[in-house]
DNA sequence: TCTGGGGTCCTGCCGCAC
DNA sequence: TCTGGTGCGGCAGGACCC
């Protein structure tokens, strides 16, 4: 017979974090590097770049992650300065993940350096589980990670950011854990936000916890509701099945502004080219062509088709047209396309052959 | 002072259909 | 026929994350 618990299974998310990712995979391929500050993002004399990340040695110069280049190079004058080599952290990713698959839970990755693990029911000491993910990581790849440990996917992730690098967090009771973290700690306020949180007096997230919900309503918005909610320690996000793509997009910074039409259109049909090809089968039914000035005001304009398409042809003509309403003469310094509103063709096809 | 690339989600506005 | 309310999709911009 089959015992079913009246209980619901309490939760158990790991959150797996790598340390400083991008620089600790060049630091693997060129080990003279770990005692050097190392910034990935754009070489040292790149006219425009910002830093992707930055190993702990180049930290304690003041580089940070979205800094300009240029900044990081008066910081750290001596430091080596790598261009981004994605296709080798995705591979090195992949390693990683496949270490994580082992742990035979329901895993969800959330980034190339980023693991989501379903440990609910797990019965074991929490620390020790934390530890054995760390270890087994470090011992099979060589990377370090930090491991965070709670009842919910976005309590998790904070927890593994609270003692990098190479850490393990484990928390036992979200609000108290939350109370005294800065209010940035929540995941969808940023630096835009933070200001009017200030306004409010609220610094910490135990401050957010502590007002009225109308108050948290009527100062901050809607969407507020949510970060209280996790501020009172009554986040139950649940563990999701990874979500299909809704967009696809290629982008680019030119080293120079451009003021012609005909050169932005030239970079722009290559992105078409590509990002049709790279989506190969996938139809879609709207492109959205964007446009950074000079003086970065972004602006979008896009298309939704009738008939979905992967023509590039088609798509290509669509981003002409597009191009035709834009203002080439105050200088162009980036310029992209997005795909998106992605739709089943096949499943398409297989309705239709069943109604006719 | 200078600000990449690739994503997701939210909000507000507008036009259209009912 | 006209008008107002409502819902929805398209569009544009912004904020945020890694």
């Amino acid at each position: 017979m089959k015992i079913v618990s009246i209980f619901p299974m309490k939760p158990l998310i790991v959150h797996v974090d790598m340390d400083c990712f991008f620089a600790a995979c060049e630091m693997k391929r060129n080990p003279q590097f770990r005692q050097k500050p190392l910034v990935i993002g754009a070489s040292r004399d790149a006219p425009r770049g910002v830093v992707s990340t930055a190993n702990y040695v180049a930290r304690k110069y003041g580089v940070h992650s979205a800094m300009p280049i240029s900044q990081a190079v008066r910081l750290c004058p001596n430091g080596i300065f790598l261009k981004t080599d994605i296709d080798f952290y995705r591979s090195e990713s992949q390693k990683i993940m496949e270490v994580l698959h082992s742990f035979q839970v329901r895993c969800l990755q959330a980034s190339i350096d980023e693991m989501y693990l379903d440990f609910s029911g797990h019965d074991g000491d929490w620390v020790e589980l934390g530890r054995l993910i760390r270890k087994k990581v470090y011992d099979e790849t060589g990377y370090t990670c930090s491991v965070g440990i709670a009842t919910s996917m976005r309590v998790a992730k904070i927890a593994s950011g609270y003692t990098k690098p190479h850490g393990v967090t484990v928390v036992y009771n979200q609000r108290n854990f939350l109370s005294p973290l800065p209010i940035s700690n929540i995941q969808g306020i940023g630096k835009k936000s933070i200001p009017s949180y200030h306004t409010a007096n609220v610094y910490t997230i135990g401050d957010l916890a502590q007002m009225h919900q109308f108050s948290v309503l009527e100062k901050f918005g809607s969407h507020a509701l949510t970060y209280w909610h996790i501020a009172r320690g009554e986040d139950e996000s649940v563990f999701d099945d990874p979500q299909p793509e809704k967009s696809y997009s290629r982008e680019v910074t030119f080293p120079y502004d451009l003021y012609s039409l005909d050169d932005v259109l030239f970079a722009l049909k290559d992105m078409s080219v590509e990002a049709v090809s790279d989506l190969a089968d996938t139809f879609c039914k709207t492109v959205t062509l964007k446009i950074r000035y000079s003086d970065f005001k972004t602006i979008t304009r896009s298309k939704t088709f009738v008939v979905p398409t992967n023509s590039q042809d088609f798509i290509a003509q669509r981003v002409s047209e597009l191009l035709q309403t834009i203002d080439t003469t105050k200088g162009i310094r980036l310029a992209g396309i997005r795909l998106g509103n992605f739709v089943d063709v096949q499943g398409q096809k297989q309705l239709d052959s069943y109604v006719v």
